[in-house]
DNA sequence: CTGAAAGCGCTTACAG
DNA sequence: CTGAAAGCGCTTACAG
């Protein structure tokens, strides 16, 4: 391993003006020197130890990243699963390209909360945490969590609604944009009966970004005239719930002539049920759906959809913590909304006549 | 902080003795006065730093897991995604009990192999990698990777068959007992028509566990002078092919009386078409299958079915990998196979009259 | 603007 | 069995 002293030798400058350079102080060393060093440590091949680092900075460089539990415990959860380790990868590549490492965390049924503040808070392991979700499985947890947050003064950043109302800074998404883009074509494209499938209001998990696609995709529909009959909204979480619905609504004397689901993996389901019913697809019926997730590639119909960004939500999560982390008092914005964004492809097109 | 030198003092020793005693360096230190030693740092509330060890040690104290980034780009494999994120939440146990961090890659298309070795192995910034699967995108990837890894002399440890016939320690599932239980029970039960759904030889993906499974029943059936019929075997990867598949055999004249599932996610799905299907599960037909995923709970009948312990067996990985880093010249074994259990619950019961 | 020097907290030969 | 001391590679007041 070729340390700062070899450099600054191979240099002929201290191993101070080295550390200075490579900690992009500006001003501290002259630029000619500066060129010589930066010349010595790429001949050497020098890159600085995070170990050494971490003890003069006394920082660790890790981030504990909190995935919910209900990406393993839930059937049904699956494709959100994909989204966040979509997220995790966002995380992992902006942190280690800061130098930090993630400490994942998947709990499991209850642990989830002492994992996170009892070992690594107290041990002093990590610089900062990510919460994906918070489940709350006991009365008052989610005050022990904040109470510990700033007892340990840990900088947090979430992608749960419920901590960022408590102060945690939030990364989010954008969809009214999107949504409002998805209803204009909808409506242009001359669609009058337009069905939705997958997760509405009722659904157990309030608040969260899948209800409100529903309610922004009505809300975009009347703002055009049209809205969904009542009982073209099925409320359904998986894919078999998904394929049945769309049997049934291709079944329809009068079909709708565009389906909007809540999630890529329920539309592809759905689009495999319009093609069983002889339904062709988008020339009978239109389909549209969320999150342009990494498997969309195997839809049998190239799909419209609504990308969401995960990696990208990911980066800002990292970056807004690492921001924290490195600049504690700068009273930093807390809301960060990433604007989702309409994907065309194939899978809507003109109503037919 | 609370530190060595602090402990040291109240105890009354050198800072070397604490040292010795929080490195479980057995007769360096008398009885006495390690028990005073951790008296000193129990009340203290002394935590070695992990960082100094790390530059002391000249070890960086994390470990590089590689998922197969199949589990976010394939919509059919987000089962095994669940499991693969069970199997790192074992490893992140393991390794974090001792003093391990994880740096999780979920390689996105291509990038994978540049990804770990390129940077992970250059910087140094690893003591060691867990490889998941390797997905081989390039001609000779396979060969990069592994003189990379010999380059660097970096420990690694592997799910992937094929890395372990290159002399990576394996760390698999020994199914035989299990599945040699599970066929005995089935012929005991008294069942004769047998069917089976889920992956099979004919996959892409040849040389997996998946595929072993289905060669694996068949053998334990032969054994019992059972089979399943040519058209008892349905090839599917999803569960709306289970789906699909059950409500076919459920509807034959002659239905199977016991159906085996490849996962506990398509058994689910099959469970759900023969209640639609009207069939009575288990008094009408039985139902087994494999995982014991965490999702299992969710089974609208509970699941006779093959517990894999991906938590364990990403203990193990963990293990494995870190006795190679302490202890590089040790001849440890190379395969370590986890035994499988079968966990009986209600779906799996006597053949009907 | 630059460099000599102390120190982060720990580990480990080494001499006793 | 025990302790004084050097040193891991870096950063940062501090004096020049």
């Amino acid at each position: 391993m070729v340390t700062i002293a070899e450099v600054a030798a191979l240099a002929k400058a201290s191993t101070a003006a080295v550390s200075h350079v490579f900690n992009q102080r500006p001003g501290k060393v002259g630029a000619a020197k500066r060129q010589k060093i930066l010349d010595a440590a790429d001949k050497l091949g020098y890159r600085p130890s995070r170990r050494a680092r971490q003890v003069r900075k006394q920082a660790n460089l890790v981030l504990a990243v909190q995935i919910d539990s209900s990406i393993t415990t839930s059937n049904a959860w699956r494709s959100s699963s994909v989204l966040s380790l979509v997220i995790a990868q966002g995380i992992n590549d902006y942190a280690s390209r800061h130098g930090y490492h993630i400490n994942l965390l998947i709990p499991a049924g209850g642990r989830d909360f002492h994992e996170i503040t009892g070992k690594l808070f107290k041990e002093n392991a990590v610089d900062g945490a990510v919460f994906f979700g918070l489940v709350e499985r006991e009365e008052g947890q989610l005050e022990t969590l904040l109470a510990e947050l700033q007892r340990f003064q840990m900088p947090a950043v979430t992608l749960s609604r419920t901590l960022s109302e408590r102060g945690l800074p939030y990364v989010g998404v954008d969809l009214r944009g999107a949504i409002h883009e998805l209803t204009g074509r909808i409506h242009e494209y001359g669609h009058r009966q337009i069905a939705y499938v997958g997760a509405t209001q009722r659904q157990r998990f309030q608040q969260s970004e899948w209800t409100s696609r529903f309610d922004l995709v009505v809300e975009g529909l009347r703002d055009h005239g049209l809205a969904p009959a009542e009982d073209n909204v099925v409320e359904t979480v998986d894919e078999i719930g998904a394929y049945q619905a769309t049997l049934t609504l291709a079944g329809r004397a009068d079909p709708p002539t565009c389906i909007v689901y809540s999630g890529d993996h329920l539309a592809m389901a759905g689009i495999r049920a319009l093609q069983e019913a002889g339904r062709r697809v988008p020339n009978d019926i239109s389909v549209v759906s969320f999150d342009n997730a990494p498997y969309v590639h195997e839809s049998l119909v190239p799909l419209t959809t609504i990308d969401q960004f995960a990696f990208r939500r990911g980066e800002t999560l990292a970056k807004v913590l690492i921001d924290r982390i490195q600049n504690p008092d700068a009273s930093s914005s807390s809301i960060h909304l990433i604007a989702a964004e309409l994907v065309e492809r194939q899978s809507l097109t003109v109503c037919p006549a």
